[in-house]
DNA sequence: GACGTCTTAGGACGGATGTCCTACTGTGCA
DNA sequence: TGCACAGTAGGACATCCGTCCTAAGACGTC
């Protein structure tokens, strides 16, 4: 069996990379440097950088469950749950400033590289999507739940996508404070 | 001088290899290949890809100009100019679904790179803003202007971003209808 | 026809990248 | 002690990229 140490390491080094450099842009060499670890000893644990690749998408699609796991033991009302969704933009607001949303950015880059690994992507917005198609449904909203999640997550993207290239902060506060007044409309008028 | 002809070529099909691939995922070779042109030739008219890069965005931000002057002179009416805008994602839908907002993923991928142009990309959204902005004024909404402006420029990003992981025209038109909704509702209240 | 200038073609160069091979190290087991 | 094997190190390799140089072509002027 591989260590599973060194190849854990491997994955989140290149998750974040993949996130601040993109994933065209950081090498092998890049990796094995902020891991400390020979370049060639790379081909033991991934055969190609596609290979790391599926496994940062497959490590974000887990750390993604087990965050929406956590919102859904935390917090009994679906309504408080959306907004610690629509929250996730102010706690990650320094990031989001310099690099953008690593799911829709990525999504973008593999798009772009017209890359096989492009629908993997896009499943991680799928999770959230249909996560937050359930809370829509159980606040009684099913007919239209898909698309209030997608508005959800179109809203949510185009705040990280302008805070990046204008790194402007108040932006973020008061998109989030618009998107969670818009939830309170709308389930009010329900 | 350098013949307009060959240079313009160039840029052009920067323009398009920059969006539908990417910038750091094009090369010289890919460029020189569109225009049928020899790879070497290419330092005659630009020295370095930066310089390309840099002829691309003023290309593109003199193309926003020339559109926004447009629709100022097509409709008298702020709030049908605003339209104008808003449809631009039912008009490129094709586009949009495939490779994203030009604008949004360019400053996107600068951002990654730490790209001395990322200023420059920024400066087509700040185009759109100030246009927005001045649409919102005339409409009376003076002291919100620009946050109505950044509102609408980040939906329509969130939208090209949902599009390009999902493919989903029907998306684009609910949410173009939203936001043409949300419109009315907004200045309607005024 | 000769000249000068703008434009083009083709290739050389150093460096970086993804991939792959082979030799070494350490550790658990017979 | 000796063996098997997971893990590591270091570098070879072919390829591609951005950059740069040089020679040749196109074309109007004298």
């Amino acid at each position: 069996m591989t260590s599973p140490s060194t190849r854990e390491q491997i994955v989140e080094a290149a998750d974040r990379l993949f996130y601040e450099h993109g994933y065209a842009r950081t090498s092998f060499a890049d990796i094995a440097g902020a891991v400390q670890i020979s370049r060639g000893n790379f081909y033991y644990h991934f055969k190609t950088k596609d290979e790391i690749l599926d496994a940062v998408i497959a490590l974000r699609l887990a750390n993604t469950r087990r965050m929406l796991a956590q919102w859904e033991a935390a917090d009994p009302q679906p309504a408080a749950r959306i907004r610690s969704f629509i929250h996730i933009l102010l706690a990650n607001r320094a990031k989001i400033m310099r690099y953008g949303c690593p799911v829709g950015t990525l999504c973008g880059e593999l798009a772009k590289l017209d890359h096989v690994a492009q629908a993997a992507a896009a499943d991680i917005f799928t999770l959230f999507r249909e996560w937050l198609r359930g809370q829509f449904e159980q606040l009684g909203h099913a007919a239209e739940a898909d698309a209030l999640a997608l508005h959800v997550l179109a809203r949510s993207q185009g705040v990280a996508t302008l805070a990046a290239a204008f790194h402007d902060e108040a932006f973020i506060r008061r998109e989030v404070d618009a998107l969670c007044d818009w939830l309170d409309t709308t389930l009010g008028r329900a």
